[in-house]
DNA sequence: AATAAAAACTCCCTTTTGGGTCTATTTTTC
DNA sequence: GAAAAATAGACCCAAAAGGGAGTTTTTATT
């Protein structure tokens, strides 16, 4: 028996959610968690094969929550389950330790396919999120840190003058960054700059 | 019985939500549909007394099918169900004709509550949102036409002169617009108002 | 019909943005 | 150890954004 840890605020989900995993035949809930906190407080007492996880908790970003999980609990396997499809969400999950990535409209199936593939020790991308990362892959858009950080600073609102103070660089230094990005995500200006990178989850 | 039809795409929802009503022993799903082509397509046939519209659907926006079925359909109670918990976007379901509105992460009391209340012709909202419908009623910014135009063209990366030629007007007057779109909005620059403009789902 | 409020519109002027081109370290990768 | 990428910096200049201070036209409301 495969013990799976819920973890989602979506009350009505987890309901659905639970009744799968329980007439799998091969896997039981073991715990349901509706926060961030309630999960790290139930982990200390009982660890399940696999954490359900997703993304969007009242209290925690998923992506965090990941990293700690596997810091504390390595042998937990964490698969993501959340209706974000964006590359460098997914990205961010994998990179903090996560074994698996099912979007939320994937197929009942997926979830169980998924479970065993994790206990498995195999890395389970749902259909949808693995058509994604191949063929991202290659046309993907990818920043270098001092470039992400410019970005979180423009989306913020400041100016290139102010940036510059604060990153202890020369204001023309920042301009070439900002022209760079602006090139690099094929905006045309601040205006497409801030949209891409907040659809594409960059910031 | 009430008749419930389920219109979601993500099928383990769907699962957890047709127990919980068929459950209720009140009420009962005569539908489910991935689609909205697909509910669209089962209204021509049978007609539910509540439809659980989403918002997020892979074909149609929720915001737009509300307001066709609406139109075909007067009779039946639309509600929507769904993860935005924006001001902006329940003002447009209510406006598009919805009879409730319930975020996913609700108790899933609720939404007996609400398909009792709105086959009551009662209109009914969840906690979370009802609680913001009345904090935000008077803080709320709200823009007038000319105004939502201009910020649609901004987000999608136009400059004043382009915008000045698309709606036949000076250059002044959309500078003009943009400077009272940065105060109300209380954006400091271009990159804050389109971070504004996203979050808030103005656009 | 009077009037107040909101919306639509114009001009001036300074700061910020953005396009182009170029140099020089440092770090990473093959 | 060479090539490639990242980091840091510079200068010129045109275009766009944004601050301030106005006028006219619609649209409500009494």
């Amino acid at each position: 028996m495969i013990t799976v840890h819920i973890v989602d605020d979506h009350k009505i989900l987890v309901e659905g959610l639970k009744k799968l995993v329980d007439n799998s035949g091969f896997a039981r809930t073991t715990a349901v968690s509706y926060t961030g906190k309630d999960c790290l407080w139930k982990l200390n007492f009982e660890q399940p094969q696999v954490i359900l996880l997703d993304i969007n908790l009242p209290d925690w970003s998923g992506i965090d929550l990941c990293n700690v999980i596997k810091e504390k609990y390595p042998q937990v396997k964490v698969v993501a389950l959340t209706s974000y499809s964006e590359y460098s969400i997914v990205r961010q999950m994998l990179e903090n330790g996560a074994s698996g990535y099912i979007i939320k409209n994937a197929m009942p199936e997926e979830i169980l396919l998924g479970l065993q593939a994790v206990t498995n020790n195999e890395t389970f991308l749902c259909e949808e999120i693995d058509l994604l990362m191949n063929k991202r892959s290659l046309e993907q858009i990818w920043l270098t840190p001092r470039e992400k950080v410019l970005l979180k600073y423009i989306v913020d609102g400041y100016t290139n003058p102010e940036i510059a103070e604060q990153m202890f660089l020369a204001v023309d230094t920042i301009n070439n960054y900002r022209k760079k990005l602006l090139c690099k995500l094929n905006a045309r200006n601040t205006a497409v700059l801030v949209r891409i990178a907040l659809e594409q989850k960059l910031v």
